[in-house]
Formats: C-alpha cells, sequence, structure tokens
DNA sequence: TTGTGTTTTACGACCTC
DNA sequence: GAGGTCGTAAAACACAA
C-alpha cells in the first residue's frame, strides 16, 4: 500500500484500495493508523539515539579538557616551585632582599594576566605567583641602581 | 518441539476539527 | 460525526535451545 506517498487516507482513497485488495475498508483504516504509528516510534527512537551520541561526544570532551586542567595545573605547581627556588636563591646571595624593596621605595603592582588561576580552583597559587613576581621586580630594579651607582 | 521475543492486526477510549 | 492518536490484547511469525 502507498504508505510513502500518503501518510494519511481519504475516505475515497480507502475504499477504492479496500476494493483493490478484497478487504474491509474498515482494515485498510486500521492498517494506516498502525502504520503511522510504528513510523512515530521509529523516528522518536532515531532522534534518541541521535541525541545520544551527542551526549557522548559532550561527555568525552569534557574528560579531555579536564586531563587539560589537570596537566595546567601541574605545570603552574612546577613553576611556582622554580620561582620559589629562585627566589631562595637570590635571598641567600644578595644581603637581605628587604633592604633592597626598601631603597626601592614600593614599586607599582604589576598588572597580573594569572586571573584564570582562580577560574581552575588554584585559590592561594595566584597569591604565591605574584609574590615571586614581585620579588623578582624588586631584584631587577635593586641591580639597575647597582649599576648605576657605579657607572656601570 | 517449545519457550520467548518481535511484528502485525484489531479494538476501545478519548481528542480535534 | 469522521478521522486522528494512544494504549493494549491477541494472533502470527521468527528463531534459538
Amino acid at each position: 500500500m502507498g504508505f510513502q506517498k500518503e501518510r494519511k487516507l481519504e475516505s475515497g482513497r480507502k475504499v477504492h484500495l479496500a476494493a483493490e485488495l478484497g478487504l474491509d475498508p474498515k482494515q485498510v483504516a486500521v492498517w494506516f493508523q498502525n502504520r503511522r504509528a510504528r513510523h512515530k516510534n521509529k523516528q522518536v527512537e532515531e532522534a534518541y539515539a541521535e541525541l545520544k551520541s551527542a551526549h557522548d561526544a559532550v561527555g568525552l570532551q569534557k574528560c579531555l579538557l579536564e586531563s587539560q586542567v589537570l596537566n595546567l595545573k601541574e605545570q603552574l605547581f612546577e613553576a611556582k616551585e622554580e620561582k620559589r627556588k629562585l627566589s631562595l636563591g637570590i635571598n641567600g646571595g644578595a644581603s637581605g632582599l628587604s633592604n633592597v624593596t626598601a631603597a626601592g621605595g614600593g614599586s607599582s603592582s604589576p598588572s597580573s594576566s594569572f586571573s584564570v588561576v582562580g577560574d581552575l580552583g588554584l585559590e592561594g597559587v595566584e597569591g604565591d605567583f605574584m609574590y615571586a613576581h614581585q620579588q623578582e621586580h624588586d631584584f631587577n630594579k635593586y641591580m639597575m641602581d647597582w649599576a648605576n651607582s657605579y657607572g656601570v
């Protein structure tokens, strides 16, 4: 029967089809009803499968992003450690960085581009990093002053 | 052969135009 | 009132054990 062409059945068409097939018109009507129901079920199943695959893809992307975040946290931690070691070395070598800082006379706080750290749940790390950054800034200023005072 | 799952047919209740 | 959807029962069919 021509379900693909006509999803719904006009009564004239129904009677004609019934006569053609030697069936009761009621049977033809029921057949079309059932075909429509099956077609609808199939469409729902297809839509579900499509949504499911989209959902799976998003889940996979989430995993990838989480692993990237872990990686970045690790890198940040290592960078922080390196800064800390450097600043300790500097403190040990030059006698008293606090004096240097005082001589520097309060430096301007550099704007940080690490605000994303807070978004990654790394509260506290940003403060440490700013501290190390400040020390480096003070050290550079101290060296410049020293060079100028000795005409280097 | 039989138990089980799937598909098809038919019906009643209810809804919409 | 005709014809639609929805839910469901029963028959028909397919198939593994």
